[in-house]
DNA sequence: ATGATGAATGGTCTCGTGTCCATTACTTAA
DNA sequence: TTAAGTAATGGACACGAGACCATTCATCAT
């Protein structure tokens, strides 16, 4: 009872060729309806499963498919794992997850490992800087299907699904100037190596569309943690000429923001606003409850892998489309008690 | 350039066997320096990686490690999912992690595609219900490493990491009770099918051992979820004579019971006194902060890693041991301000 | 009665790698 | 110089399933 069975102890138990009792499984209709009973009687008896490794050495991949987000933790990413996965598995694919910390060289190992397992495509939360571009390159040329998420560099070649993080970033700015605010800041400036994110890099422009500009004081390179919002906070609150609004660029960095914001004793929306990405549960519990973007994390995460399913599924070239898809959400503000009219009438609108 | 590259294509460029060229894989300082550096250079070329698909279907196993969870979007499974993948990609283990949402019954599907993938071992929250557990007995016969975490059944032969449910349940209840409560409830019931849960289950004990007890109409079946927290908490509260004190399973538990709190427009600890398993950084930022138990999630992830590849690595029967390991981590009670004495003096204390 | 047809079943090869054994070349001691 | 020994390399096979082609047997039309 002990080991493993293959499909040729089925056959040998069932009595007939390893052909036939694999026919058991694909095509029973071709089979004697004696045959298939005692096929499965047998596969019932030895509890049959059969090994996906081998049945995919064959085919070149495997039925398999590589999710890299940039940390599990943030719910944003799980559940898109959670919905990615759901999909997939409804059409027999597995999804192996693994995390970057949106950083391309962490990134690189996994996709070799990914690579290793020869996934069928890689759905991926790119990190910052190009060392694993040239590896995607080499990887869409070995025929996987490339799609990234939540993030494309502009230079992109692959399909992507990304929220409209400049129309979000606009209507937040808009949104805060129409309360009054001219001095705002978003927790993280773009760097094309650092921090090469879409939220921070079109806020300077959903400013200027407003006539307002992002102070130099204002602008810090970060990364997207809570320590460093939190950090970054507390930099933006002390320095002479504070901003009124704040605008967080993900749910972690609310939560290091809102701890920097109480620890100055500093009362929302009365001293100052905030405003953040990601509709968490916990934004409309604290107090005030913050006012959010939320992200239409299940329907992204659909369409990926939809996107996915119909390149690995489709035809000969489906995965191979001239011009790459670029699949764009809108965000949704919420309105909570987060943001008011700043306190002191600001300087900006007389000038 | 197109196309996947073996160790053939590897061997043919460098003009050796592919016994020889995988050798510069495997054992360098068997070859030759010049051999070596041509083979080096072919893989460099090509960019050879190796097939572990085909490499594991030779020894039977895979390097590949199966998680089942609950749920990923719980940032105790999530941290928990995090940590180990660090472990055992340290010593070359790939994580599969799914999810079962607490049911036995969608966890038996799961189990079945991670043993298509010849998992090595399977790390797993185990879900309620015996639908999975003859499957489970089978894996390990065929070899698989199984190892339970966050709940072991009582009958569990497998070797476990779990928390010290019962002392952290203990703890919790003297606290409350050493404030006065002494109508106490848990969000949630022990049954053994529908909610087989430690936490639930050692409620009544830990509240005997000080002289309480748990009114019947307090006793409630139900889910571990946002939603069901939030109407069982509505319910509770609406009782003749509600409890004074609320204890949260679960972190994703407490922010159900939070909101219903707070529409019932009772405040904490006021009205009523909130506490609940595990330290999200949201529970800090809410007001009052919550007072919690918080689980050592990294240690416990490590532990089980590390059991997984003591067992895997290990000599022949290291993970055959007569006697399952079984690890008990303590919690530890972080207390904020959602807890204080009750308002009326309890009829109970004049018993 | 015979050849054609088609259903049911079996045989063989392939995928890419690891393991084991065989072979070659080259050194060292007698 | 030769036998023994060792370092370096090559060849054959196995792993488990899928794809494709071959074979057997019964049925039916001519």
């Amino acid at each position: 009872m002990c080991g493993v069975s293959t499909i040729q102890d089925v056959a040998r138990l069932a009595g007939v060729s390893p052909t036939t009792a694999k026919r058991a499984l694909r095509d029973p209709e071709k089979l004697t309806p004696d045959t298939l009973a005692r096929v499965q009687a047998a596969i019932q008896e030895l509890h049959y499963e059969p090994d996906v490794r081998a049945g995919s050495l064959r085919g070149g991949q495997s039925r398999t498919v590589g999710l890299v987000v940039a940390s599990i933790v943030e719910p944003f990413f799980a559940q898109f794992a959670r919905a990615a996965a759901r999909h997939l598995k409804a059409a027999d694919y597995t999804l192996i997850v693994s995390e970057n910390e949106y950083s391309a060289r962490l990134e690189l190992p996994e996709l070799r490992r990914l690579y290793g397992q020869r996934v069928a495509a890689i759905m991926l939360r790119p990190g910052y800087g190009d060392d694993s571009r040239e590896y995607l390159e080499r990887l869409r040329e070995r025929g996987l299907f490339i799609l990234e998420f939540d993030y494309a560099p502009d230079d992109s070649g692959f399909p992507s699904v990304v929220l409209d993080h400049t129309g979000c970033m606009r209507e937040a700015v808009a949104y805060l100037h129409g309360l009054g605010h001219t001095r705002i800041a978003a927790l993280g400036t773009y760097d094309p190596e650092i921090h090469p994110e879409d939220r921070s890099r079109t806020f300077p422009q959903a400013m200027q569309d407003r006539g307002l500009s992002v102070p130099p004081d204002y602008q810090r390179v970060v990364l997207l943690t809570e320590d460093t919002a939190y950090n970054l906070t507390h930099e933006l609150l002390a320095l002479p000429t504070p901003p009124t609004a704040l605008i967080a660029l993900t749910g972690t960095q609310a939560i290091g923001a809102f701890r920097a914001i109480r620890e100055r004793g500093l009362s929302l929306p009365g001293d100052l606003s905030l405003l953040t990405f990601d509709n968490y549960p916990w934004t409309a519990l604290v107090d005030p409850p913050i006012t959010v973007i939320e992200q239409p994390v299940e329907a992204m995460a659909g369409a990926a892998a939809h996107a996915v399913l119909r390149a690995l599924e489709g035809g000969f070239d489906a995965g191979r489309e001239t011009t790459p898809q670029h699949a764009v959400f809108p965000g949704r503000l919420i309105v909570r008690g987060s943001c008011a009219p700043p306190r002191v009438p600001s300087l900006a609108l007389t000038r």
